[in-house]
DNA sequence: CTAAAACATTTTATATTTAAAATATTATCC
DNA sequence: GGATAATATTTTAAATATAAAATGTTTTAG
């Protein structure tokens, strides 16, 4: 039984507890419309400007951020989506030519996806309008906000993480 | 030319500029990484534990909240998703008899929805589970942290609406 | 009044997403 | 060593997402 609906026995306790529920669900909430706002600006106008799809674009930063190249399944762990999605993605970008899948020498199950020049220098100029537009969202933050924020994100990834699959 | 690749002439400017530069981006990755794992792992115990979709919950969701029923239009704005996905889910829900579509008599356009008594009492028994694992993911974090972290978000919030549609 | 514009929703077509099944490869354990 | 389990990826099916066209209603302008 939920902690908010148990019979109120200690009425301060229980009414602080619930409190404390809906400010959990209040900053969850809150949390995800702030990161709903900035993906969808940030969707729309890599459409507009580049004609590029927001996951096609996480896709060429993830290989942009390891030159060294990185697994189908490292590029599902880091974007956070299904397995399936990234094969789909992959397929594509291949044809266009924006990156390359080679085989790895001691595991015929795994490919090394890297960007091909082409990849490289077309993901360039829309990196630089992309952080032109996090900056134009974010920026406005004090140098002290974005610290604190950063801290609480950070230990609430760790906890989010340690509890991984319960 | 984005602030971070300008050239250098004022070493410690530019390179302070470059440092807020990264700190937006990163602010904006771990909010995204936080949001995304949080709401993956909503997705998959709702999946589990009652086999329903998270958008499927929203919806129930935001209906809960709003007694006096909702618009098709404002349940889009909320959800923050497009009007012909709400349509189609609406069709779904109203089908399994968990919503209701009223007429509103001085507007034919528009239809008030509002959960039906069995969609009511069905998502009470979701949205208790649900608020204790929102709970428990972000219960760990002090009085303290939840309200900086409403506050700069609030702030953010506000900043996002107000540059709407550039 | 009436034509045109704005509005609310639905429909359609296309793309993306996930979960789960299928395929193929590697590791583990008696 | 050989069955079994674990791993990496792809394919498939169902649900969801968007954008844009279509439909019907209301408002606005002249």
């Amino acid at each position: 039984m939920s902690k908010a609906k148990m019979k109120i026995e200690s009425l301060d306790h229980e009414s602080r507890l619930h409190e404390d529920d809906h400010h959990s669900i209040r900053l969850w909430l809150r949390l995800l419309t702030c990161s709903n706002l900035i993906e969808s600006k940030l969707r729309s106008r890599l459409r507009e400007e580049f004609d590029i799809t927001l996951p096609r674009f996480d896709f060429l930063a993830q290989l942009e951020r390891s030159p060294e190249g990185l697994t189908m399944g490292e590029l599902s762990k880091r974007m956070m989506v299904s397995g399936g999605n990234i094969s789909g993605i992959a397929t594509q970008l291949e044809q266009e030519g924006l990156i390359h899948r080679a085989p790895v020498p001691d595991n015929r199950r795994t490919f090394c996806v890297q960007l091909t020049k082409a990849g490289r220098s077309q993901f360039e100029n829309m990196a630089q309008r992309h952080e032109e537009w996090v900056i134009e969202m974010l920026g406005q933050l004090s140098a002290t906000e974005v610290n604190a924020m950063m801290t609480t994100l950070s230990k609430l990834k760790a906890h989010l993480a340690e509890s991984e699959g319960h």
